[in-house]
DNA sequence: CAATTTATTTATTGATCGTTGAATAAATAA
DNA sequence: TTATTTATTCAACGATCAATAAATAAATTG
């Protein structure tokens, strides 16, 4: 018999695992409320419906609990804007416009958001908050996995537009960020101030009139 | 002798705005580093040089505190922008264009942030944290001062393209608004991203190119 | 000057923080 | 079954939190 060794550790393992992610759901719920430093570790582990002993003892410390929680998405997010922003350099070589790269850059991150998991919406809001934090903390706020494909995107946008200087290009990021940050936040200001006209979890169009926005405003920058 | 009351008082009160304003600094500088949760109130007396009793004495409490601090700047930078975009709405009456309202709604908060004075950087810091959490907390998130700046910022864009439908006049907002946010938070990101091509305090570059990009992308939204 | 208001410090409260070590229960290994 | 590893809870530590009441010092008033 060569399945010894899988089935036996089965339900220990699965009862690990799904503690882990209980807590990490709990926590990624009440930090994306209210920040790192506005939660603690019992209300999270309250949440859980576990002992606070029980989340250090699989994640250390609060911090190592908040990167875990971070961690356990940047990467399916980051791979997801990788993938469709190859793909969609694959299928329009030559062809390539701003408006076509920035979908491409942005589909995959509303996608998430507009898949009904309440995980994502809570993750993204995590996201707008460490976005306006500077660097250099106790937690891991580099978003070193973000980079490569923050570097992809940007060669892109070089490609349809050659003439734009590598700065201007990082500045277009800088601005695409924000504007995607903002959004993640999901604060619903923008409906107090549109008087209901717009809703924050209205994300399809939010991408609709992104991309047309910023699309369009690239080409300011091609002198 | 008419002036008889004013010259009195004018040592203590001098001494109690000097208290004040000493206080109210530490707390700008400290809260836009780590946020409301991140800051205690033992924190800002000692960076203020005063004890933590006359902190409570002058605010009241850690809300207060926060609230009188946002205050202090929210109305001149409010006022600031709606002299810009009125100053500019009378100059340009029958040819006003996307990029000339987004200039002079965005000059001032601009000015500011590249006047010297290190207390607005904070300002803008602190600001831009609070653009990333959601309404209705401990803390006053509603900005109510800044409502009718947007609204009369709005309105201007509706009279270039009346076209652009009132919510998409909101999204466009909602975008700017973003890219401000970002840049204001100063997180030394997109330094590094760029490999030091760009500088988060570059804001006279940020400034230029914002208009443009965001300029240009409003013409996206006329059908 | 004396009386009073205002500014600031000292000392302390009860609550809550992150974290830890030891005890206990459950599952796996032998 | 017995021994051992793993998961979870219990109880507590010292530190620090926001806040307050009372005491003191300084300035203003009359």
């Amino acid at each position: 018999m060569s399945a010894k060794k899988q089935p036996a550790r089965r339900k220990q393992a699965d009862r690990r695992e799904e503690s882990r992610e209980r807590i990490l759901d709990a926590a990624e719920e009440l930090l994306a409320g209210r920040g790192y430093d506005g939660v603690t570790m019992r209300e999270i582990g309250k949440a859980a419906g576990a002992d606070t002993s029980l989340v250090h003892y699989y994640f250390d410390n609060k911090a190592g609990l908040f990167n875990a929680v971070i961690a356990r998405r940047a990467g399916v997010v980051n791979d997801a804007r990788e993938a469709a922003l190859d793909a969609y350099a694959a299928a329009h070589k030559g062809n390539m416009t701003a408006q076509g790269v920035l979908r491409a850059y942005l589909e995959p991150t509303f996608s998430f958001m507009m898949s009904g998991e309440p995980g994502y919406l809570n993750y993204g809001a995590l996201i707008a908050k460490l976005n306006s934090t500077a660097m250099g903390g106790d937690v891991d706020t580099t978003h070193t996995p973000f980079d490569p494909v923050v570097e992809r995107l940007v060669n892109l946008l070089n490609e349809v537009r050659p003439e734009v200087s590598r700065a201007d290009l990082y500045w277009y990021y800088h601005f695409v960020s924000g504007a995607i940050s903002l959004s993640l936040a999901q604060t619903g200001r923008i409906d107090v101030l549109s008087g209901g006209l717009c809703r924050s979890d209205d994300f399809a169009t939010i991408l609709d009139r992104m991309v047309r926005v910023l699309g369009q405003g690239f080409e300011a920058l091609a002198t």
